[in-house]
DNA sequence: GAACCATACTCAGTGATATGACTATTCCTG
DNA sequence: CAGGAATAGTCATATCACTGAGTATGGTTC
């Protein structure tokens, strides 16, 4: 019952296909919720059935036709319920962690080069967020966005996507030196 | 398949029952890795079958028996084999940050409340991981602890959950406050 | 001495999540 | 005009995770 939260909640941006939704949640949503596209047409159709989103069938000539989705009053009701009860922190599930947490008895030549190849990651969606959070706040300053804008919760999220990413590069970074220098491995 | 190998690399610290190994999964283990005893249970029994673990029976006479467990030679393998295929990143999922994706249109009260309340969790978390820092590291700096002990697994992982809860704590703060200043509401 | 907490563990069931294999259309490139 | 990428989606299945309800023992507290 929450992968159905975070669908509504990306919804409120607009109308969305199933596809377009699976591209977002590959993307931007990631920092918070993760889905494969299947899980999403499978919501799509549970939330509509349930009344919280209505489709619209658009006819396409170029490519297939689509369905678009919306948030209905109900919709928006479930999403208030939602907020208004205490969550339980998220459940971290990390396997480069367990890898560490291992790295004493185990070859750190391998678990080396996945937090180098961690660190590239993060830091490309490091560059990524900064250009997810520019786009949002157009050519105001952070400042001013923050203050006036009437659409901030997507800029909330990614803003603390960007430091997660940005954290995680830095621990990847100084933990694959670490044991490089402890252990040094030829490539 | 993965619970799996958290249990292995946690029981490389010792032996351990199962309800331990519930505490540590509940405190330490929780930064990278989250379960509830009855899963710890199912996975030992797995683990023990599939002889990646041994247990033997220790008979206590003030309080119920209980099996500690230790992990096998074939354990160490498996958990070699995990390191050795580069992992998927984490699939976040946080229902907070599901709330302040949502929170333009929805009433932000509530949201702010746990927000704040979160900030102080997180706040624990970071004085509560300090302590087990300082613990594993003894008398020694963290330098030099992390140069010679032969042991730094724990301490890496506790690092990143310290930063983490940090960061989380930072960001909490800031959006409590923003979204107060932004639409006044009276405790 | 009743209630409660900590230790120690088990079982049944239900959702949630992930994987793999599909269908179908159109555009673009070589 | 063959092949691949992008759009748009479906189905079946397996596994995972989580909830809730139990069992049993001994120690502590009021």
């Amino acid at each position: 019952m929450a992968l159905r939260h975070a669908v509504l909640a990306v919804l409120l941006d607009g109308e969305y296909s199933g596809y377009q939704l699976a591209k977002i949640f590959d993307v931007s949503c990631s920092n918070f919720w993760y889905a494969v596209p299947q899980q999403l047409y499978a919501e799509l159709t549970k939330l509509e059935r349930a009344g919280l989103i209505t489709g619209r069938q658009v006819i396409q000539h170029d490519r297939p036709n689509k369905r678009l989705f919306t948030v209905t009053p109900a919709g928006l009701a479930e999403l208030a319920t939602f907020a208004a009860v205490p969550s339980k922190p998220s459940s971290i599930r990390e396997d480069l962690l367990v890898m560490v947490q291992a790295v004493d008895r185990l070859d750190p030549a391998p678990v080396i080069a996945q937090l180098e190849e961690r660190a590239v990651i993060a830091a490309a969606k490091v560059e990524l967020f900064d250009r997810m959070l520019r786009q949002l706040r157009g050519d105001l300053t952070e400042e001013m966005f923050l203050r006036e804008s009437n659409r901030i919760g997507p800029y909330l999220t990614c803003l603390r996507g960007r430091r997660f990413e940005q954290e995680n590069r830095e621990w990847c970074v100084q933990v694959a030196a670490l044991l490089r220098a402890r252990a040094p491995v030829s490539r």
